[in-house]
RNA sequence: GCGAAAGUGGCGGAAUUGGUAGACGCGCUGGAUUUAGGUUCCAGUGGGGGAACCCGUGGGAGUUCGAGUCUCCCCUUUCGCACCA
C-alpha cells in the first residue's frame, strides 16, 4: 500500500485527496513513506560459504538512484549484518571485532550525528557488472541492513559520504560525471559533484555525454540485457508488526496445535476474551503464564489439547478503526455496518501532531485494507484533518534547601510587573517569598506549571473556560494559559448580559422595518452583518474562533454605543441581540440559552439557524478615503463609494497637509485602489 | 546533517488577494464611583519629538507607486527525520 498512501498524502501530486489536511502533516508523511526511484542491480561474485554454496546465489544486490555514476564505482560497502560480511568475518578476528561494534554502538540521536563514518576492508571483491573490473568489498558501519539490500556501490567521486569515507581510507576516486564551468578537485568535496541537475557523464565509455535521466535509462537497459539489474522502486515504509507480548491488547484468534500448527478459532467460539484475573508482573508474556487462558483448549482440527496465541494486538490496531464503530452504535452483528457508508469518510478528524506519522499512517492503511475486505466504501478515513496546538504556560521556581530547584505552580505566584506591565518575576503567595520567571512551556508535573480547569470552572462557570480557551490562540497554536485572560473572558460575558439586559430592560421592541431607517441605524445594521459575515466565514472555512469572538467583542462595543431609545433603533438592537446570542451559542451556550429566552424566544436556542448576513444592508453609506503621497499616508477624505480617480484626486488636493507635500514638486502617476486608498506618486 | 514552520507593542495575538501595521483581549497610566480594597465606568497606551514630523513587523539587500505579506542572503527559535545509498 506504500504507494497508494503516498498518492493519496502526496502534496502536488494529482492523486492526491486529503488536500483537507496540514501541510506539515501530510510532508511528515510524505518523508516517512521515503519512495525512493532508482535501479536494483547486481554485483556478480564466487564468494561461497562454508557448505561450498554461493552466497546469494553468487550476486550481491545493492540500490541506487545514482546508476548514472556507475562507471565511478571503487569500491562496495556492506552492514555489518549483510552475509558477506559474517562469512569474512568467520577467518578474521579484527573484522569479527568491528563488527561487533558497530552493533553496540549508540542509536540516539546525538550519537548518530557525531558518529565517525568507519569502515574495515572484508578481503573479499565482487565483480563490476559492466566493466568486469574486481571491486574490494568493505564493511560501513554507515549501510543499514533495514533498506534496501544492505549493501551500497561505492562512488566516492559524486557521493559525499563515499568521498569522505574513500579519503579516510584512501580509496581510489574516479570522476564520472561533470558539470558545465566547473572543475573536479580530488583534495575537496564540492556540491556540485552530487548534483543530479547538473550531471553530464564522462570517463563512462558508451554513457559519455549523457544527462542524469538518459544515463540512468541507459545503464539499467545495459544491466537488464545482462540479467542483472533493473529499475526499482523502494520505499523506506516497512511492514508493521502487529503483535505484542502484553496482557492488554485484542487476543489474535489463534490456536497452536502440536500437529497442526497455527489454527484459526472457529468462527462460532469468537471473539476471544482476555481473563480478568491476569495479572501481569514485569516478566515475560503475561497470557503465556495465564494457565486459566488456556484451559480447555482444544485444536479445532484433531481435537488433541492446544494452546492459545499469547500475543496481543497492537492497540494502534483498534484506533484504527474505532471510530466506524460510532456510525453503528447498536450494530452487534458486522465489524461496520451501513452506517459507515453514510458517515465515512469523515469530514473532520482532530487529533495531536504526535500522532502525524503513527495513528494517522496506520488508520489510512487499515481503511484500505478494510475497502479491499470490501467492509468500506471509501479510500481514506479522514477528509479534513486539524492538528490542535497544547497548553503552556509560564513556569516559576526557586532554589530549595538542598540546592535543587523547586517548581512553584503558577497558582500560588503573586506577579511581579515594571512600570510599563512587564512581567519581571513573582512572589509566593504563602510567604512572599521570591520566586524566578522561567520559561513559557508545555505544561507537565515535572515544571509545576498545569492550571485544573475544574477551579476554574467552579469560579468562573463553564462558558468563561471555554470562552478563553477559544479566544487565546487560534487552535492549531499552542494556547497560553493566563489567569488574567481568563478573567477578561469573565467581564465581556457580563458586559454581554448587561447590554442585552439593559435592552430587554426597555420592553418589547416593534417589528424592523429597514425602509423607515435613519442613517445611524443604518450604519449599526452595516455594522451588524458585517460581523455576521466575518464571523461565518471565521467559523465555517477558517476555523479562526479568536477572530471570530474578536469580532463579536467589537460589534457589542458598537452596540453598547448605539444609544437610540426610538421605536426602530430598539429594533435594530432586537435583531442585533438575537444574532449575537446565535452566533456566541456554540462557545458560550449556557448564557446564551438564558440571554434567548429573555429576549422573548420561545423555541430552543439550539434548533435556531445560524444568522445570515444581509448584503444589502453591507452597503456602505460614506467611506473614508487614505490618500498617500509616495505610499506614506498624509491625509484622509470622506467619499460615497465608488468614487473615481479625478474626482478623489480633485478632493485630495483641496487639504491642506497635501497641498504643502505637493510644494515644488510634480505629480507623475495617481493610483486609486477603489474605496480604499489613493496614492499620489511625485518627483 | 536534511526537511519544514515561525520571528509583529510590556504580553496573547490581528492584518484573509501586495494597499491605513498593531483589530480584539490582557497588562499598565490617569480619572470617576467607593471609608478602603475589589467591582464597574470614562480617557490614554508602539518608540522618539514641543510641534511639524521622523522611526518602526529578527538583520541586510532587492522587486514595486506601495512590502509584515513577494524574491535572495544571513541570524535566532521551534518542530519533524536520522547515516535512506
Amino acid at each position: 500500500y506504500a504507494e497508494e498512501l503516498l498518492d493519496h498524502v502526496q502534496i502536488g501530486n494529482p492523486k492526491a485527496t486529503l488536500n483537507g489536511w496540514p501541510d506539515k502533516v501530510r510532508l511528515m508523511q510524505e518523508n516517512w513513506i521515503g519512495k525512493s526511484e532508482g535501479v536494483r542491480f547486481a554485483f556478480p561474485h564466487t564468494i561461497q560459504d562454508a557448505s561450498g554454496a554461493l552466497i546469494g546465489d553468487g550476486k550481491m544486490y545493492v540500490f541506487t538512484t545514482r546508476a548514472d555514476t556507475i562507471m565511478g564505482v571503487t569500491f562496495c560497502a556492506v552492514a555489518p549484518e549483510h552475509a558477506l560480511a559474517t562469512h569474512a568475518a568467520a577467518n578474521n578476528p579484527a573484522l569479527a571485532a568491528f563488527i561487533e561494534e558497530c552493533k553496540t554502538g549508540g542509536t540516539t540521536e546525538a550519537e548518530l550525528a557525531t558518529q565517525e563514518k568507519k569502515g574495515m576492508a572484508t578481503g573479499l571483491s565482487v565483480m563490476h557488472p559492466l566493466t568486469g573490473e574486481a571491486v574490494a568489498v568493505w564493511v560501513g558501519n554507515y549501510v543499514l541492513m533495514s533498506y534496501g539490500d544492505g549493501a551500497v556501490m561505492g562512488v566516492p567521486a559524486h557521493d559525499e559520504r563515499d568521498f569522505a569515507f574513500a579519503k579516510k581510507y584512501n580509496l581510489k576516486i574516479q570522476q564520472v560525471v561533470a558539470a558545465e564551468g566547473e572543475s573536479f578537485d580530488l583534495q575537496t568535496w564540492a556540491d556540485w559533484y552530487g548534483d543530479k541537475q547538473r550531471a553530464v557523464c564522462v570517463n563512462s565509455g558508451a554513457f559519455d555525454g549523457l544527462p542524469y535521466k538518459a544515463a540512468v535509462d541507459a545503464v539499467a537497459a545495459q544491466l537488464a540485457a545482462k540479467g542483472l539489474g533493473e529499475k526499482k522502486t523502494t520505499f523506506r515504509l516497512r511492514d508493521w508488526g502487529v503483535s505484542r507480548q502484553r496482557y492488554w491488547g485484542t487476543p489474535i484468534p489463534i490456536i497452536h496445535c502440536a500437529e497442526h500448527g497455527a489454527v484459526p478459532v472457529p468462527e462460532q467460539d469468537l471473539p476471544v476474551v482476555l481473563p480478568q484475573d491476569c495479572i501481569p508482573d514485569g516478566s515475560g508474556n503475561p497470557l503465556h503464564k495465564h494457565e486459566g487462558f488456556h484451559a480447555g483448549v482444544v485444536c479445532p482440527v484433531c481435537g488433541q489439547p492446544a494452546r492459545r496465541e499469547t500475543d496481543t494486538m497492537d492497540t494502534f490496531v483498534d484506533s484504527s478503526w474505532y471510530f466506524m464503530r460510532y456510525c453503528d452504535p447498536a450494530n452487534t452483528e458486522k465489524m461496520v455496518a451501513d452506517g459507515a457508508d453514510y458517515w465515512m469518510p469523515m469530514d473532520q478528524y482532530i487529533g495531536g501532531i504526535e500522532h502525524a506519522i503513527l495513528h494517522l499512517m496506520y488508520f489510512r492503511f487499515y481503511h484500505k485494507l478494510m475497502r479491499d475486505a470490501g467492509l468500506v466504501q471509501s479510500d481514506e478515513p479522514a477528509t479534513n484533518l486539524l492538528c490542535q496546538g497544547m497548553v503552556v504556560a509560564e513556569t516559576f521556581s526557586r532554589s530549595g534547601t538542598d540546592g535543587q530547584t523547586d517548581w512553584i505552580n503558577p497558582a500560588d505566584v503573586e506577579l511581579e510587573r515594571d512600570e510599563r506591565g512587564k512581567i519581571t518575576g513573582g512572589k509566593l503567595r504563602a510567604d512572599g517569598s521570591a520566586v524566578q520567571l522561567g520559561a513559557v512551556e508545555k505544561m507537565s508535573k515535572s515544571k509545576n506549571n498545569g492550571v485544573d480547569p475544574q477551579g476554574l470552572v467552579d469560579r468562573y462557570g463553564a462558558d468563561t473556560v471555554r470562552l478563553f480557551s477559544m479566544f487565546a490562540a487560534p487552535p492549531d497554536q499552542s494556547l497560553e494559559w493566563s489567569d488574567s485572560g481568563v478573567e477578561g473572558a469573565f467581564r465581556f460575558i457580563k458586559r454581554l448580559w448587561t447590554l442585552v439586559n439593559t435592552h430587554i430592560d426597555q420592553g418589547p421592541t416593534v417589528v424592523l422595518d429597514i425602509t423607515s431607517l435613519n442613517d445611524e441605524q443604518k450604519e449599526m445594521r452595516r455594522l451588524l452583518h458585517d460581523a455576521i459575515a466575518k464571523v461565518s466565514d471565521d467559523v465555517s472555512r477558517r476555523y479562526t474562533f479568536n477572530t471570530a469572538i474578536a469580532a463579536i467583542m467589537e460589534l457589542c462595543n458598537h452596540l453598547s454605543r448605539f444609544d437610540d431609545h426610538s421605536e426602530q433603533g430598539r429594533a435594530v438592537q432586537q435583531e442585533a441581540c438575537l444574532a449575537i446570542v446565535r452566533m456566541l451559542n456554540p462557545i458560550i451556550p449556557h448564557v446564551c440559552e438564558n440571554l434567548w429566552a429573555a429576549l422573548g424566544e420561545t423555541t430552543a436556542l439550539y434548533s435556531a439557524s445560524w444568522p445570515e448576513a444581509d448584503e444589502a444592508a453591507r452597503k456602505k453609506l460614506q467611506l473614508e478615503l487614505v490618500i498617500q503621497i509616495n505610499g506614506k499616508v498624509r491625509g484622509r477624505l470622506e467619499a460615497s463609494p465608488g468614487i473615481d480617480k479625478d474626482s478623489a484626486l480633485e478632493q485630495a488636493l483641496q487639504i491642506e497637509n497635501i497641498q504643502r507635500h505637493l510644494e515644488g514638486v510634480s505629480i507623475r502617476k495617481v493610483i486609486l485602489v477603489p474605496d480604499r486608498l489613493l496614492n499620489i506618486v511625485v518627483g
